[in-house]
DNA sequence: CTGAAAGCGCTTACAG
DNA sequence: CTGAAAGCGCTTACAG
């Protein structure tokens, strides 16, 4: 590869001067630049990151830290990392993969080597050590979800206040009133612990006794079995309900299919929408669900965005974003009706 | 943090000295060793990666080029992601996500900066243009997949012979000889083009010819949709059939449903075989689905090794791997039995 | 076994 | 507007 010394010779420049013209650093007159531009042209010159890095302390790369050992990985996390790294590269930067455990220790090793100039954490818990162990490091970083307060830090998050209390009204608007949540085991066992399910179950609580009704609520693992087995579960706990709002996509289907072989018909015994699957997912069961998908695209492009404001100084205040899952049309919600069971 | 520069000075050494102690490249008096150990952990000394990259003329960066546009997402495909991330760490590399489009002409320009030692290429196809141009680039490179004539190139694969000559076994074992293929429309759009559909089809036509059988395949999009109205095509125009082997990940738990509404039940009257899916989604069937999984964490590990192996020179020869997809339990095959429609 | 020094390919004060 | 030069943090012949 050529490199900037060769361009310099070529266009009888100082690589100073190609240095400014490819950066736009300062100015350079127009007979120069149109030198340098077609020496660079003609040798098929390539800046080499590796010496701009150097030189300017900064490499224009950012790390995507996501848990190695994911309980559960949804359809939806390979929509963000690809538009995670999308988005990275249209705005001039590479994106590498970090998988890290979920507790500390492992990020300042990581980031101590000067590879990247900030990284984005995945999977965020309400107390979460490695966001200390970021602060102390010095790394910028932006989170993809929110610790229990995160009013100091850059984040992106899904509402899931919004996204229940919606969830809710939209069962209501259909005339339930018996509304069941079934979630996720794995932020129920450390309920404190991991943001969505505790923010999901708090805002669906408060929107339910906010219209007057009773919360009602179980758990089970995130898996098509469990799925399969909670259907008996609220069939025998909560015999009334008429909608279930169900956020744990990979026992969805489960859940689904376990309703049908007990002799459920939804929607018309019983109404069913999935919270922060996906389209695709929801497609997957049979009926397809309702859904409010998770913004995962959008997510990853506005983790990095907001990362790269943050690293080039543009960031005049704090970017904390929330957005919602949007409400997508299914098969598995209607009008409510006496409970067949 | 502390430079080289500074733990030199601590422990009264030449910066030489210390660069070899740490990356063990000459022998070091055991007495220095300490001196520089000592003052390496008093500092928290780290080796700033982009100092030594330029020196080194080496990042210990890796690129995974995957398409952008990915026409379907399989659940497998984060495992593949994660397998290769961790696996690059493991041996002291870095994984930095590069989507491209499908056709060439973008390559170049990615490893012409020099950020990347190798690529991994996801996604080949039969005559793959970004083939050609990583060789004329002279980026060493492994796939994931095979181009028509593979013979000089380092790749890793599913072995979709043997695994499709398996699936059309484990069905004739059972007593099926009436099998039929269902595979993915994006492949024989350009039966040429996308080496798994081709390959599957060609194998399973093989073995069925091999038994003294008839083969029969048709083809749908990877969507659920997709799948239950193949379901209908099924009935239609292969009525004889007691076998299906479907290799289309997305399409899969459709073509369940489609069955089951038109009233066959699975296995009893219909077995069908998932193949190069994930037990994951073979689970969100229902019934679940026999499946034989792609080994995804393995390719992914597996394609970072070949090209380091390659990077590091110690490729003695060309590493061409294949790996079977793994047949796992699921209610979805069982003997044959006269069709029942 | 250890060190002085050149050099990897850039950026950026500083001077003119 | 342009250039000479220092420097980013390492590695690696070369010499001793």
């Amino acid at each position: 590869m050529a490199t900037m010394q060769d361009v310099a010779r070529h266009a009888n420049v100082s690589i100073a001067t190609v240095s400014f013209t490819i950066n736009n650093t300062k100015p350079v007159s127009p007979a120069t630049r149109a030198k340098v531009e077609a020496a660079m042209q003609e040798l098929g010159f390539r800046r080499n990151v590796v010496g701009r890095a150097l030189a300017s302390k900064r490499t224009r790369i950012i790390a995507l830290l996501f848990p190695a050992l994911q309980h559960s990985f949804s359809g939806t996390v390979v929509h963000f990392f690809t538009s995670a790294a999308a988005a990275a590269r249209e705005l001039g930067y590479n994106l590498v993969l970090w998988p890290i455990s979920n507790d500390a220790g492992q990020t300042t090793e990581l980031t101590s080597t000067g590879l990247v100039d900030g990284v984005i954490l995945m999977e965020v818990q309400f107390d979460d050590p490695r966001v200390e162990e970021l602060e102390k490091s010095g790394t910028p970083f932006a989170l993809i979800g929110r610790t229990r307060d995160p009013s100091a830090l850059t984040y992106v998050d899904i509402n899931f206040e919004d996204t229940l209390a919606a969830a809710v009204r939209h069962l209501t608007e259909l005339g339930h009133s018996r509304i069941v949540l079934l979630d996720d085991a794995v932020g129920s066992r450390d309920l404190e612990g991991f943001g969505p399910v505790g923010r999901s179950r708090d805002s669906y609580e408060t929107e339910m006794r906010r219209r007057g009704l009773e919360p009602a609520s179980f758990t089970c693992e995130a898996t098509p079995r469990a799925g399969k087995a909670a259907a008996a579960v609220l069939l025998r706990n909560f015999p009334q309900a008429t909608g279930v709002i169900i956020q744990n996509e990979l026992a969805a289907t489960g859940f689904v299919s376990g309703l049908r072989h007990a002799g459920i018909e939804i929607p018309r015994d019983l109404s069913v929408l999935s919270v922060g699957s996906s389209a695709e997912m929801a497609a997957m069961a049979d009926p397809e669900l309702t859904v409010m998908s998770s913004p995962s695209t959008e997510l990853g492009r506005m983790g990095v965005e907001a990362l790269i404001d943050q690293l080039e100084g543009r960031a005049s205040e704090l970017r904390q974003e929330l957005v919602m899952c949007t409400l997508e049309g299914g098969q598995s919600t209607g009008p409510a009706a006496t409970p067949a069971h």
